[in-house]
DNA sequence: TTAAACTTTCAAAAATAATTGAAAGTTTTT
DNA sequence: AAAAACTTTCAATTATTTTTGAAAGTTTAA
């Protein structure tokens, strides 16, 4: 396979996985892009390259550097903004962890611990919500914290023992 | 809160958290729906709970059975068909994982493999291109793996012991 | 075998999400 | 201070996904 070939490919494969993921087309490939470039990209390639609007293109850079997996860099001299992605993958299973931590996964545990605290759980169905949603938030509790976790240890002696036991 | 309030609170956030994980609306809030009933529920009752149509409840549901986590269960002398949600967290979590590790890791690892391999890697831009995606392809496939054997080794004693250590 | 009871399918309609592009906003240069 | 070089915003458009509902299909009962 040709070198512009892969890239493609790669490029539209990681963009419909995002789909997947919750994680809009657009928003995808341009990191995809930015993560195989070598130098900083400039607004004006990831249109031409991905053949993308101007306003789509800010507004999914906008959304990358949200995530923290994509930061600007001033190439001196150069006026415009250039773009990199994160490149070393820890960091980036991290900061993906961490931030659906925050935005899905906390805000799921409030509502099961409010749902799961309902008045005088007296009829049988009651009974049933109350025992699943209370096993449903211990449950996602505990995926959240193993994670976080696995996440902190990750570089540590600790960590890498455990890694190694679970390969 | 009453319970209807509170099973209806469930059911709707357990739906808007399923499309931002690529799981459509309804899908999720049926299977939230089956989660917290104790009897078996008939498309009819689903239908009804959830103000959808007939096609809507059918689809839906064949999807929830491909994953493996919602089941037809029979009631004694009833003609049509009931539905029950594999209720055990451990067993939902590992055929998730499981059908999401088929369904989109693995394809996605054959592309990064396809793609690292391009020929005559000359230029700076196409060896960093192929230095990038190995990368990935080793992370993915590593993770990829231990997910595989923290779901398999999750009840026995090796996987006890290190979900106490990471918690 | 036919009718009744129920489920699935799928083309069309509706709802939702993503994209465009031009105007407004910023920052830098002269 | 004005122009130039660039970025952001957002209402309108376009594309995608989901939902509907009626027809076709299937299974059970009589």
């Amino acid at each position: 396979m040709q070198f512009d070939e892969a890239k493609n490919k790669f490029v539209q494969t990681w963009g419909a996985l995002g789909s997947q993921w919750g994680i809009n087309k657009t928003m995808a490939q341009i990191h995809a892009l930015l993560m195989v470039s070598k130098e900083p990209v400039s607004m004006e390639d990831i249109m031409q390259e991905l053949q993308i609007s101007r306003g789509n293109a800010s507004m999914n850079l906008r959304g990358l550097m949200d995530w923290g997996i994509v930061y600007k860099a001033n190439k001196p001299g150069e006026r415009r903004e250039f773009f990199i992605a994160e490149k070393d993958l820890d960091e980036l299973a991290t900061k993906i962890a961490k931030e659906r931590s925050k935005r899905e996964i906390k805000p799921a545990l409030k509502v099961l611990k409010e749902v799961s605290a309902v008045d005088g759980n007296t009829s049988e169905e009651a009974k049933h919500f109350v025992a699943q949603t209370k096993k449903l938030y211990e449950f996602v509790a505990s995926a959240d914290e193993m994670i976080d976790k696995v996440t902190e240890y990750k570089d540590n002696w600790l960590g890498k023992l455990m890694m190694k036991i679970l390969r």
